[in-house]
DNA sequence: CAAGTTACTTCCCTTTGGAAAGTGAGTAGC
DNA sequence: GCTACTCACTTTCCAAAGGGAAGTAACTTG
């Protein structure tokens, strides 16, 4: 009783919906997002995190995040140099939308809860 | 802002993530699932709001959605055959992700809050 | 039968992604 | 001093995906 189907919008042509999903749209952005919210990880760390993730593509990733605001780089001395990225406080917020993807991938997984048949053709 | 107590965690690791994360991490996939969930929409009207969207790569993603369940293609008759894409209960339940994504988008066109200056080496 | 409408599909070219190998800084061992 | 080793990238090569424009198919109207 406390909300029925109360249906918000979204709006999707503002300018600040179109810059979260040019940042989300692409492989891997999400997902280094989400896993660097339980804290700072150093470059090796992620890549072994993340299967399938190859340095380059991660290399990448880390600077365009950085380059937004997103993220800070800083290097850690110590014999072999090692490099920590943590999130900044615009990254930190990106935990909320880390939440609702997942919740909303567990609807995915899913089965299909098949409603009227509809037109099918092609 | 002192440090909340339950930092929910997001399992980055488990399927229904990934699976979520395979769909929405490439180009427009998000854009053409929040503006159907304001209804039932044409080819030619999910064009024309995705300004730089072009009708192959639109044409490939309803596909993929199609399939994955996430929404519902039906052929409408009359003399120019029509045809209307709606979401299933999976697609209507990015609604959620959506509106996270778009509070998000705020946070990230407002300016940065520089914290405390940390190590920058390159 | 040519033109118009709608929804795609094809073609061509550029950009991006994936995998593996290479580079450079800095220390440790021989 | 030379080599080996670790870590964080960078480079290279190739395949896949994206962007834009033009073409196709079905069907009606003039």
């Amino acid at each position: 009783m406390s909300k029925g189907p109360a249906k918000q919008s979204v709006d999707c042509q503002c300018e600040a919906f179109r810059l979260a999903l040019e940042v989300l749209g692409r492989p891997w952005t999400a997902l280094i997002l989400s896993l660097l919210q339980e804290g700072p990880r150093r470059f090796g760390e992620i890549a072994e995190s993340a299967a399938g993730l190859g340095d380059k593509v991660l290399s990448g990733r880390l600077k365009d995040l950085e380059a937004r605001g997103l993220l800070q780089r800083s290097v850690l001395p110590g014999p072999p140099v090692r490099v920590s990225y943590e999130l900044t406080s615009k990254g930190r917020a990106f935990g909320e939308v880390a939440r609702a993807v997942e919740r909303w991938g567990h609807e995915l997984v899913a089965p299909n809860v098949p409603r009227r048949s509809g037109v099918r053709a092609r």
